[in-house]
DNA sequence: AATCATCTGCTACTTTAGTAGTGGTTTTGT
DNA sequence: ACAAAACCACTACTAAAGTAGCAGATGATT
Protein backbone atom coordinates (compact mmCIF):
# COMPACT_ATOMS: atom_id res chain seq x y z
CA UNK A 1 0.00 0.00 0.00
CA UNK A 2 1.32 3.51 -1.34
CA UNK A 3 0.50 7.00 0.34
CA UNK A 4 -1.54 7.54 -2.21
CA UNK A 5 -4.13 4.89 -1.57
CA UNK A 6 -7.13 6.75 -0.51
CA UNK A 7 -7.35 5.08 2.67
CA UNK A 8 -3.50 5.30 3.37
CA UNK A 9 -3.92 7.56 6.49
CA UNK A 10 -6.22 5.68 7.96
CA UNK A 11 -4.28 2.35 7.63
CA UNK A 12 -1.05 4.35 8.73
CA UNK A 13 -3.63 5.73 11.91
CA UNK A 14 -4.76 2.02 12.89
CA UNK A 15 -0.94 0.88 13.27
CA UNK A 16 0.32 3.71 15.30
CA UNK A 17 -2.63 3.00 16.98
CA UNK A 18 -1.78 -0.57 18.11
CA UNK A 19 0.29 -1.86 20.87
CA UNK A 20 2.33 -3.59 18.87
CA UNK A 21 3.70 -1.19 16.33
CA UNK A 22 3.10 2.07 17.74
CA UNK A 23 6.34 2.67 19.44
CA UNK A 24 8.43 1.87 15.81
CA UNK A 25 9.68 4.90 14.31
CA UNK A 26 7.67 6.64 11.83
CA UNK A 27 9.87 5.64 9.09
CA UNK A 28 10.11 2.38 9.75
CA UNK A 29 6.06 1.88 9.89
CA UNK A 30 6.17 3.27 6.78
CA UNK A 31 8.40 0.87 5.38
CA UNK A 32 5.78 -1.69 6.86
CA UNK A 33 2.77 -0.37 5.66
CA UNK A 34 4.52 -0.76 2.06
CA UNK A 35 4.48 -4.07 2.41
CA UNK A 36 1.15 -4.67 3.48
CA UNK A 37 -2.02 -5.28 1.37
CA UNK A 38 -5.60 -3.67 2.06
CA UNK A 39 -8.19 -6.33 2.19
CA UNK A 40 -12.09 -6.20 3.35
CA UNK A 41 -13.80 -9.08 4.88
CA UNK A 42 -17.82 -8.28 4.51
CA UNK A 43 -20.16 -8.64 7.85
CA UNK A 44 -20.88 -12.32 8.72
CA UNK A 45 -18.48 -14.28 7.07
CA UNK A 46 -16.70 -17.30 8.34
CA UNK A 47 -13.40 -18.09 8.29
CA UNK A 48 -10.87 -21.13 9.37
CA UNK A 49 -7.83 -20.06 10.98
CA UNK A 50 -5.07 -22.35 9.11
CA UNK A 51 -5.84 -21.23 5.68
CA UNK A 52 -4.52 -18.29 6.63
CA UNK A 53 -1.05 -19.74 8.13
CA UNK A 54 1.40 -17.64 5.49
CA UNK A 55 -0.04 -14.13 6.40
CA UNK A 56 -0.80 -11.85 9.55
CA UNK A 57 -3.07 -9.34 9.70
CA UNK A 58 -4.11 -5.93 11.44
CA UNK A 59 -7.76 -4.99 11.37
CA UNK A 60 -7.92 -1.24 10.33
CA UNK A 61 -11.61 -1.41 11.45
CA UNK A 62 -14.47 -3.57 12.08
CA UNK A 63 -14.71 -6.49 14.78
CA UNK A 64 -13.54 -10.06 14.31
CA UNK A 65 -15.23 -12.77 16.20
CA UNK A 66 -11.99 -15.85 17.20
CA UNK A 67 -13.97 -18.63 18.85
CA UNK A 68 -14.13 -22.24 19.42
CA UNK A 69 -16.94 -25.05 18.58
CA UNK A 70 -17.79 -28.17 20.45
CA UNK A 71 -18.73 -30.21 17.21
CA UNK A 72 -21.12 -32.78 19.28
CA UNK A 73 -23.39 -30.23 21.17
CA UNK A 74 -22.80 -26.75 18.66
CA UNK A 75 -21.94 -24.92 21.51
CA UNK A 76 -19.33 -21.88 20.80
CA UNK A 77 -16.71 -20.05 23.05
CA UNK A 78 -15.77 -16.64 21.66
CA UNK A 79 -12.00 -16.54 22.22
CA UNK A 80 -11.63 -12.68 21.48
CA UNK A 81 -13.93 -10.07 19.32
CA UNK A 82 -10.88 -8.04 17.89
CA UNK A 83 -10.89 -4.65 17.22
CA UNK A 84 -8.77 -1.83 15.26
CA UNK A 85 -5.57 -2.16 16.05
CA UNK A 86 -5.31 -6.09 17.01
CA UNK A 87 -3.05 -8.33 15.15
CA UNK A 88 -4.13 -12.55 14.21
CA UNK A 89 -3.19 -14.65 14.10
CA UNK A 90 -0.92 -14.20 16.95
CA UNK A 91 -0.81 -17.54 18.44
CA UNK A 92 0.90 -19.06 15.02
CA UNK A 93 3.66 -15.87 14.59
CA UNK A 94 4.63 -17.16 18.38
CA UNK A 95 5.12 -20.71 18.36
CA UNK A 96 4.51 -21.12 14.45
CA UNK A 97 2.44 -24.04 15.00
CA UNK A 98 -0.99 -24.43 13.61
CA UNK A 99 -3.89 -23.04 15.62
CA UNK A 100 -7.06 -23.93 14.73
CA UNK A 101 -10.09 -21.67 15.54
CA UNK A 102 -12.66 -20.17 13.67
CA UNK A 103 -13.14 -16.82 12.47
CA UNK A 104 -16.14 -14.50 11.53
CA UNK A 105 -16.63 -11.26 11.16
CA UNK A 106 -18.66 -9.20 13.47
CA UNK A 107 -18.96 -6.33 10.87
CA UNK A 108 -17.48 -5.02 7.47
CA UNK A 109 -13.64 -5.77 8.02
CA UNK A 110 -11.13 -3.26 6.49
CA UNK A 111 -7.36 -5.44 7.49
CA UNK A 112 -4.01 -5.34 6.02
CA UNK A 113 -2.03 -7.94 5.61
CA UNK A 114 1.59 -9.00 5.20
CA UNK A 115 3.17 -12.37 4.55
CA UNK A 116 4.75 -14.04 7.35
CA UNK A 117 8.18 -14.10 5.63
CA UNK A 118 8.20 -10.63 5.66
CA UNK A 119 7.30 -9.72 9.05
CA UNK A 120 9.85 -12.87 10.09
CA UNK A 121 12.63 -10.32 7.65
CA UNK A 122 11.08 -7.24 9.56
CA UNK A 123 11.19 -8.27 13.15
CA UNK A 124 15.00 -9.58 12.38
CA UNK A 125 15.78 -6.03 11.19
CA UNK A 126 14.43 -4.43 14.03
CA UNK A 127 14.67 -6.61 16.96
CA UNK A 128 13.14 -3.90 19.35
CA UNK A 129 9.82 -4.60 18.02
CA UNK A 130 10.03 -8.15 19.50
CA UNK A 131 9.43 -5.74 23.01
CA UNK A 132 6.09 -4.49 21.57
CA UNK A 133 5.08 -7.45 20.28
CA UNK A 134 5.78 -9.21 23.94
CA UNK A 135 3.50 -6.46 25.68
CA UNK A 136 0.98 -7.04 23.07
CA UNK A 137 1.29 -10.78 23.98
CA UNK A 138 0.72 -9.77 27.63
CA UNK A 139 -2.25 -8.13 26.85
CA UNK A 140 -3.69 -10.67 25.08
CA UNK A 141 -2.46 -13.49 27.83
CA UNK A 142 -4.01 -11.93 30.48
CA UNK A 143 -7.30 -11.37 29.32
CA UNK A 144 -7.29 -15.35 28.40
CA UNK A 145 -5.90 -15.30 31.94
CA UNK A 146 -8.60 -13.25 33.56
CA UNK A 147 -11.22 -15.22 31.72
CA UNK A 148 -10.50 -18.76 33.28
CA UNK A 149 -9.90 -17.13 36.49
CA UNK A 150 -13.51 -15.72 36.10
CA UNK A 151 -15.09 -18.81 34.95
CA UNK A 152 -13.65 -20.84 37.43
CA UNK A 153 -14.39 -18.88 40.38
CA UNK A 154 -17.83 -16.88 39.78
CA UNK A 155 -21.39 -17.71 38.73
CA UNK A 156 -22.12 -16.45 35.42
CA UNK A 157 -24.29 -13.48 36.91
CA UNK A 158 -20.86 -12.03 38.01
CA UNK A 159 -19.03 -13.05 34.95
CA UNK A 160 -21.77 -10.81 33.34
CA UNK A 161 -21.15 -8.13 34.97
CA UNK A 162 -17.47 -8.51 35.19
CA UNK A 163 -18.27 -8.04 31.23
CA UNK A 164 -20.26 -5.43 31.55
CA UNK A 165 -17.58 -3.53 33.36
CA UNK A 166 -14.51 -4.39 31.17
CA UNK A 167 -16.00 -2.77 28.16
CA UNK A 168 -17.47 -0.07 29.76
CA UNK A 169 -15.66 3.35 28.65
CA UNK A 170 -14.17 5.03 31.88
CA UNK A 171 -15.51 8.37 30.71
CA UNK A 172 -19.54 7.92 29.38
CA UNK A 173 -19.86 4.56 30.74
CA UNK A 174 -21.12 3.30 27.49
CA UNK A 175 -20.60 -0.14 26.36
CA UNK A 176 -17.82 -0.40 23.57
CA UNK A 177 -17.07 -2.99 21.35
CA UNK A 178 -19.99 -5.76 22.74
CA UNK A 179 -22.49 -3.33 22.45
CA UNK A 180 -24.88 -4.34 19.32
CA UNK A 181 -24.10 -8.05 20.01
CA UNK A 182 -27.04 -9.93 20.61
CA UNK A 183 -27.43 -12.17 23.30
CA UNK A 184 -26.73 -15.24 22.53
CA UNK A 185 -23.20 -13.03 21.05
CA UNK A 186 -22.71 -12.44 24.81
CA UNK A 187 -23.21 -15.46 26.25
CA UNK A 188 -20.69 -17.15 24.12
CA UNK A 189 -18.25 -14.47 25.42
CA UNK A 190 -18.72 -16.07 29.32
CA UNK A 191 -19.00 -19.86 28.75
CA UNK A 192 -22.86 -19.59 29.09
CA UNK A 193 -26.09 -20.01 26.46
CA UNK A 194 -28.62 -17.70 25.35
CA UNK A 195 -31.29 -17.83 28.15
CA UNK A 196 -29.45 -17.90 31.00
CA UNK A 197 -27.79 -14.25 30.19
CA UNK A 198 -31.00 -13.22 29.24
CA UNK A 199 -32.35 -14.06 32.72
CA UNK A 200 -29.11 -12.23 34.68
CA UNK A 201 -30.08 -9.43 32.34
CA UNK A 202 -33.47 -9.24 33.88
CA UNK A 203 -32.02 -9.47 37.08
CA UNK A 204 -29.91 -6.13 36.42
CA UNK A 205 -32.45 -4.53 35.35
CA UNK A 206 -35.14 -5.50 37.96
CA UNK A 207 -31.79 -4.01 40.61
CA UNK A 208 -31.70 -0.97 38.43
CA UNK A 209 -28.23 -1.60 37.08
CA UNK A 210 -28.90 -1.21 33.82
CA UNK A 211 -31.47 -1.01 31.19
CA UNK A 212 -31.78 -1.99 27.85
CA UNK A 213 -33.15 -1.56 24.23
CA UNK A 214 -32.90 -4.12 21.53
CA UNK A 215 -29.13 -5.46 21.10
CA UNK A 216 -28.41 -2.37 23.11
CA UNK A 217 -27.66 -2.19 27.49
CA UNK A 218 -27.24 1.37 29.20
CA UNK A 219 -25.70 1.13 32.52
CA UNK A 220 -27.88 2.75 34.78
CA UNK A 221 -26.14 2.59 38.59
CA UNK A 222 -22.65 1.96 38.41
CA UNK A 223 -22.36 1.66 42.19
CA UNK A 224 -25.06 -1.09 42.04
CA UNK A 225 -23.27 -2.93 38.72
CA UNK A 226 -20.25 -3.13 40.60
CA UNK A 227 -21.63 -4.36 44.05
CA UNK A 228 -22.78 -7.26 41.95
CA UNK A 229 -19.77 -7.53 40.16
CA UNK A 230 -17.65 -8.12 43.55
CA UNK A 231 -20.77 -10.19 44.79
CA UNK A 232 -21.81 -7.64 47.48
CA UNK A 233 -25.01 -6.93 46.49
CA UNK A 234 -27.83 -8.79 48.58
CA UNK A 235 -30.84 -7.95 47.14
CA UNK A 236 -30.88 -9.99 44.09
CA UNK B 1 26.59 -20.02 40.60
CA UNK B 2 30.20 -21.32 39.16
CA UNK B 3 30.97 -24.95 38.11
CA UNK B 4 32.91 -25.68 41.03
CA UNK B 5 28.81 -25.84 43.08
CA UNK B 6 27.91 -29.71 43.13
CA UNK B 7 24.87 -28.50 42.36
CA UNK B 8 26.09 -27.04 38.56
CA UNK B 9 25.49 -29.64 36.53
CA UNK B 10 22.21 -30.46 37.70
CA UNK B 11 20.92 -26.79 37.20
CA UNK B 12 23.20 -26.67 33.70
CA UNK B 13 20.83 -29.44 32.05
CA UNK B 14 17.46 -28.46 33.91
CA UNK B 15 18.23 -24.96 31.84
CA UNK B 16 19.28 -27.09 28.85
CA UNK B 17 16.19 -28.77 28.83
CA UNK B 18 13.69 -25.73 28.89
CA UNK B 19 12.16 -24.49 26.05
CA UNK B 20 13.19 -21.11 26.83
CA UNK B 21 16.91 -21.44 26.72
CA UNK B 22 17.59 -24.60 24.93
CA UNK B 23 18.67 -22.97 21.77
CA UNK B 24 21.06 -21.01 23.50
CA UNK B 25 24.51 -21.60 22.47
CA UNK B 26 26.23 -23.81 25.31
CA UNK B 27 28.66 -20.55 25.70
CA UNK B 28 25.76 -18.26 26.39
CA UNK B 29 24.11 -20.38 28.64
CA UNK B 30 27.00 -20.72 31.08
CA UNK B 31 27.08 -17.01 30.93
CA UNK B 32 23.39 -17.13 31.79
CA UNK B 33 24.06 -19.71 34.63
CA UNK B 34 27.03 -17.53 36.48
CA UNK B 35 24.42 -14.50 36.70
CA UNK B 36 22.05 -17.13 38.88
CA UNK B 37 21.88 -18.26 42.18
CA UNK B 38 20.75 -21.09 43.86
CA UNK B 39 17.39 -21.22 46.09
CA UNK B 40 15.43 -23.64 48.14
CA UNK B 41 12.06 -23.62 48.90
CA UNK B 42 10.15 -26.22 51.07
CA UNK B 43 7.16 -28.03 49.81
CA UNK B 44 3.92 -26.68 51.25
CA UNK B 45 4.89 -23.06 51.24
CA UNK B 46 3.01 -20.21 50.35
CA UNK B 47 4.18 -16.95 48.00
CA UNK B 48 2.15 -13.37 46.54
CA UNK B 49 3.37 -13.72 43.15
CA UNK B 50 4.37 -9.61 43.43
CA UNK B 51 7.30 -9.84 46.11
CA UNK B 52 9.41 -11.30 43.54
CA UNK B 53 8.80 -8.34 40.85
CA UNK B 54 12.26 -7.65 40.32
CA UNK B 55 13.28 -10.96 39.75
CA UNK B 56 13.15 -14.30 37.18
CA UNK B 57 13.21 -18.14 38.16
CA UNK B 58 13.41 -21.10 36.48
CA UNK B 59 12.42 -24.42 38.24
CA UNK B 60 15.70 -26.70 38.64
CA UNK B 61 13.57 -29.44 40.52
CA UNK B 62 10.09 -29.62 42.09
CA UNK B 63 6.54 -28.33 41.46
CA UNK B 64 5.22 -24.60 41.83
CA UNK B 65 1.34 -24.50 41.95
CA UNK B 66 0.34 -20.88 40.73
CA UNK B 67 -2.99 -19.96 41.57
CA UNK B 68 -5.80 -17.45 42.03
CA UNK B 69 -8.72 -17.22 44.42
CA UNK B 70 -12.08 -15.92 45.00
CA UNK B 71 -11.66 -13.87 48.28
CA UNK B 72 -15.72 -14.52 48.97
CA UNK B 73 -16.42 -17.95 48.26
CA UNK B 74 -12.39 -19.28 49.06
CA UNK B 75 -12.25 -20.79 46.06
CA UNK B 76 -9.15 -21.60 44.30
CA UNK B 77 -8.25 -21.88 40.67
CA UNK B 78 -4.84 -23.36 39.67
CA UNK B 79 -3.49 -21.56 36.28
CA UNK B 80 -0.38 -23.90 35.90
CA UNK B 81 1.51 -26.38 37.98
CA UNK B 82 4.84 -25.23 36.86
CA UNK B 83 7.85 -27.99 36.42
CA UNK B 84 11.30 -28.71 35.64
CA UNK B 85 12.45 -25.93 33.24
CA UNK B 86 9.40 -23.42 33.66
CA UNK B 87 9.71 -19.85 33.96
CA UNK B 88 7.97 -17.78 36.16
CA UNK B 89 6.68 -14.85 36.46
CA UNK B 90 6.81 -14.93 32.32
CA UNK B 91 4.06 -12.23 32.93
CA UNK B 92 5.75 -9.78 34.56
CA UNK B 93 8.98 -10.15 32.40
CA UNK B 94 6.18 -9.88 28.83
CA UNK B 95 4.48 -6.35 29.64
CA UNK B 96 6.19 -5.09 33.16
CA UNK B 97 3.01 -4.87 34.76
CA UNK B 98 2.16 -6.02 38.29
CA UNK B 99 0.79 -9.84 38.17
CA UNK B 100 -0.98 -10.50 41.16
CA UNK B 101 -1.00 -14.36 41.50
CA UNK B 102 -0.45 -16.63 44.58
CA UNK B 103 2.06 -19.83 44.16
CA UNK B 104 2.50 -22.67 46.35
CA UNK B 105 5.15 -25.53 46.36
CA UNK B 106 3.80 -28.84 46.06
CA UNK B 107 7.13 -30.28 46.98
CA UNK B 108 10.37 -29.26 47.67
CA UNK B 109 11.07 -26.76 44.88
CA UNK B 110 15.16 -26.04 43.84
CA UNK B 111 15.10 -22.66 41.75
CA UNK B 112 17.71 -20.62 39.66
CA UNK B 113 17.13 -16.99 40.57
CA UNK B 114 18.35 -13.88 38.42
CA UNK B 115 17.57 -10.32 38.64
CA UNK B 116 15.00 -9.18 35.79
CA UNK B 117 17.80 -6.19 35.31
CA UNK B 118 20.43 -9.09 34.16
CA UNK B 119 17.86 -10.80 32.39
CA UNK B 120 17.30 -7.66 30.03
CA UNK B 121 20.78 -7.26 29.33
CA UNK B 122 21.46 -10.75 28.27
CA UNK B 123 17.84 -10.52 25.94
CA UNK B 124 19.58 -7.14 25.04
CA UNK B 125 22.91 -9.08 24.11
CA UNK B 126 21.39 -12.08 22.49
CA UNK B 127 18.12 -10.72 20.38
CA UNK B 128 17.99 -14.53 19.36
CA UNK B 129 16.53 -15.71 22.46
CA UNK B 130 13.13 -13.49 21.79
CA UNK B 131 12.52 -16.23 19.29
CA UNK B 132 12.55 -19.19 22.45
CA UNK B 133 10.82 -16.38 24.67
CA UNK B 134 8.27 -16.55 22.29
CA UNK B 135 7.86 -20.04 21.76
CA UNK B 136 7.74 -20.44 25.40
CA UNK B 137 5.06 -18.45 26.44
CA UNK B 138 3.10 -19.86 22.98
CA UNK B 139 3.22 -22.79 24.69
CA UNK B 140 1.86 -21.53 28.45
CA UNK B 141 -1.19 -19.63 26.09
CA UNK B 142 -1.79 -22.40 24.60
CA UNK B 143 -2.87 -24.07 27.51
CA UNK B 144 -4.62 -21.08 28.73
CA UNK B 145 -6.66 -20.92 25.85
CA UNK B 146 -7.00 -24.60 25.89
CA UNK B 147 -8.44 -24.63 29.31
CA UNK B 148 -10.77 -21.75 29.13
CA UNK B 149 -11.90 -23.47 25.68
CA UNK B 150 -12.39 -26.50 27.74
CA UNK B 151 -14.28 -25.37 30.33
CA UNK B 152 -16.63 -23.49 28.27
CA UNK B 153 -17.34 -26.26 26.23
CA UNK B 154 -17.46 -29.65 28.30
CA UNK B 155 -19.23 -30.68 31.23
CA UNK B 156 -17.28 -31.55 34.06
CA UNK B 157 -16.39 -35.30 33.85
CA UNK B 158 -14.84 -34.85 30.04
CA UNK B 159 -12.71 -32.43 31.70
CA UNK B 160 -11.49 -34.30 34.38
CA UNK B 161 -10.74 -37.23 31.33
CA UNK B 162 -8.78 -34.00 28.97
CA UNK B 163 -6.94 -33.40 32.05
CA UNK B 164 -5.93 -36.98 32.60
CA UNK B 165 -5.23 -37.55 29.21
CA UNK B 166 -2.97 -34.34 28.65
CA UNK B 167 -0.94 -35.68 31.36
CA UNK B 168 -0.29 -39.17 30.10
CA UNK B 169 3.16 -40.26 29.28
CA UNK B 170 2.43 -41.53 25.74
CA UNK B 171 4.35 -44.92 26.16
CA UNK B 172 4.07 -45.88 29.86
CA UNK B 173 0.92 -44.55 29.94
CA UNK B 174 1.25 -43.22 33.59
CA UNK B 175 0.27 -39.89 34.43
CA UNK B 176 2.91 -37.50 34.90
CA UNK B 177 2.97 -34.18 36.99
CA UNK B 178 -0.39 -34.37 38.40
CA UNK B 179 0.11 -37.87 40.36
CA UNK B 180 0.26 -37.19 43.35
CA UNK B 181 -2.77 -34.92 43.85
CA UNK B 182 -5.17 -35.33 46.52
CA UNK B 183 -8.90 -34.86 44.56
CA UNK B 184 -9.05 -31.30 45.70
CA UNK B 185 -6.09 -30.60 43.73
CA UNK B 186 -7.64 -31.68 40.80
CA UNK B 187 -11.20 -29.81 41.36
CA UNK B 188 -8.85 -26.88 41.12
CA UNK B 189 -7.16 -28.06 37.93
CA UNK B 190 -10.45 -27.97 36.26
CA UNK B 191 -12.63 -25.56 37.87
CA UNK B 192 -14.79 -27.69 39.61
CA UNK B 193 -14.60 -28.87 43.70
CA UNK B 194 -13.34 -31.77 45.73
CA UNK B 195 -16.94 -33.72 45.59
CA UNK B 196 -17.34 -33.68 42.30
CA UNK B 197 -14.32 -34.70 41.45
CA UNK B 198 -14.44 -37.56 43.69
CA UNK B 199 -18.21 -38.42 41.92
CA UNK B 200 -16.54 -38.66 38.07
CA UNK B 201 -13.47 -40.29 39.70
CA UNK B 202 -15.95 -43.27 41.06
CA UNK B 203 -17.83 -42.97 37.60
CA UNK B 204 -14.32 -43.43 35.60
CA UNK B 205 -13.90 -46.31 37.73
CA UNK B 206 -16.80 -47.84 37.32
CA UNK B 207 -16.75 -47.84 33.48
CA UNK B 208 -13.49 -49.21 33.67
CA UNK B 209 -10.79 -46.33 32.65
CA UNK B 210 -8.87 -46.17 35.74
CA UNK B 211 -8.10 -47.58 38.89
CA UNK B 212 -7.71 -45.72 42.28
CA UNK B 213 -5.03 -45.68 44.93
CA UNK B 214 -4.38 -43.06 47.91
CA UNK B 215 -3.68 -40.11 45.20
CA UNK B 216 -2.65 -42.12 42.79
CA UNK B 217 -4.91 -42.50 39.42
CA UNK B 218 -3.91 -45.50 36.98
CA UNK B 219 -5.07 -45.55 33.81
CA UNK B 220 -6.83 -48.94 32.87
CA UNK B 221 -8.63 -48.34 29.59
CA UNK B 222 -7.69 -46.04 27.02
CA UNK B 223 -10.08 -46.30 24.54
CA UNK B 224 -13.01 -46.12 26.90
CA UNK B 225 -11.27 -42.72 28.78
CA UNK B 226 -10.56 -41.77 25.05
CA UNK B 227 -14.33 -42.50 24.44
CA UNK B 228 -15.26 -40.73 27.46
CA UNK B 229 -13.04 -37.23 26.77
CA UNK B 230 -14.75 -37.36 23.07
CA UNK B 231 -18.30 -37.54 25.23
CA UNK B 232 -18.74 -40.67 22.68
CA UNK B 233 -18.85 -42.72 25.77
CA UNK B 234 -22.87 -43.79 26.40
CA UNK B 235 -23.14 -45.87 28.94
CA UNK B 236 -22.02 -44.07 31.95
C1' DA C 1 -46.63 -2.26 3.03
C1' DA C 2 -46.10 -6.93 3.60
C1' DT C 3 -43.03 -10.59 4.59
C1' DC C 4 -39.27 -12.69 6.66
C1' DA C 5 -35.69 -13.49 9.80
C1' DT C 6 -33.82 -12.32 14.06
C1' DC C 7 -34.03 -11.34 18.63
C1' DT C 8 -36.08 -10.90 23.23
C1' DG C 9 -38.61 -12.16 27.29
C1' DC C 10 -40.72 -15.54 29.39
C1' DT C 11 -42.47 -20.25 31.32
C1' DA C 12 -41.84 -24.84 32.63
C1' DC C 13 -38.80 -28.29 33.14
C1' DT C 14 -34.39 -31.29 33.45
C1' DT C 15 -29.85 -31.94 34.38
C1' DT C 16 -25.62 -30.86 36.29
C1' DA C 17 -22.92 -28.97 39.61
C1' DG C 18 -22.18 -27.57 44.24
C1' DT C 19 -22.80 -28.01 49.46
C1' DA C 20 -22.67 -30.36 53.72
C1' DG C 21 -21.62 -33.78 56.46
C1' DT C 22 -19.95 -38.41 58.12
C1' DG C 23 -17.41 -42.73 58.87
C1' DG C 24 -13.46 -44.86 57.88
C1' DT C 25 -8.78 -45.36 55.93
C1' DT C 26 -4.12 -43.99 55.20
C1' DT C 27 -0.33 -41.19 56.11
C1' DT C 28 2.38 -38.14 58.89
C1' DG C 29 4.49 -36.45 62.86
C1' DT C 30 5.90 -36.96 67.52
C1' DA D 1 3.35 -46.73 68.81
C1' DC D 2 0.02 -43.49 68.99
C1' DA D 3 -2.44 -39.36 68.00
C1' DA D 4 -3.50 -36.12 64.70
C1' DA D 5 -4.17 -34.73 60.21
C1' DA D 6 -5.29 -35.52 55.61
C1' DC D 7 -7.83 -37.77 52.46
C1' DC D 8 -11.42 -40.73 50.26
C1' DA D 9 -15.97 -42.65 49.41
C1' DC D 10 -20.43 -41.97 49.94
C1' DT D 11 -25.27 -40.07 50.96
C1' DA D 12 -28.68 -36.65 50.92
C1' DC D 13 -29.82 -32.35 49.66
C1' DT D 14 -29.84 -27.54 47.40
C1' DA D 15 -28.80 -24.36 44.01
C1' DA D 16 -27.43 -23.10 39.59
C1' DA D 17 -27.20 -23.74 34.97
C1' DG D 18 -28.93 -25.62 30.85
C1' DT D 19 -32.83 -27.09 27.57
C1' DA D 20 -36.96 -26.46 24.99
C1' DG D 21 -40.27 -23.98 23.24
C1' DC D 22 -43.23 -20.09 22.16
C1' DA D 23 -45.38 -15.43 21.53
C1' DG D 24 -44.49 -11.00 20.50
C1' DA D 25 -41.32 -7.20 19.22
C1' DT D 26 -38.09 -5.34 16.09
C1' DG D 27 -35.64 -4.45 12.12
C1' DA D 28 -34.39 -5.65 7.46
C1' DT D 29 -35.82 -6.99 2.77
C1' DT D 30 -38.38 -6.91 -1.14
Amino acid sequence: MTPENPHYFRCLEALKGSIIFKDLDSIDIQHLIKKMTRIKWTAGVFKRSFEFNSSLHVIVSGRLKMYQINPSTGREHTIYILTKGDVFDVMHLMDNKTHDVYWETLDDLEILTISIIEVNQIIEENPKIYHSILKYIGHMMRMLEEESNDICLHNTLTRLSHLLLKHMDGESHQLKTINNLPNNEIANLIGTTRAVVNRHIQELKKAGAISVKRKHIDIENLDTLIAIAEEKYTNI
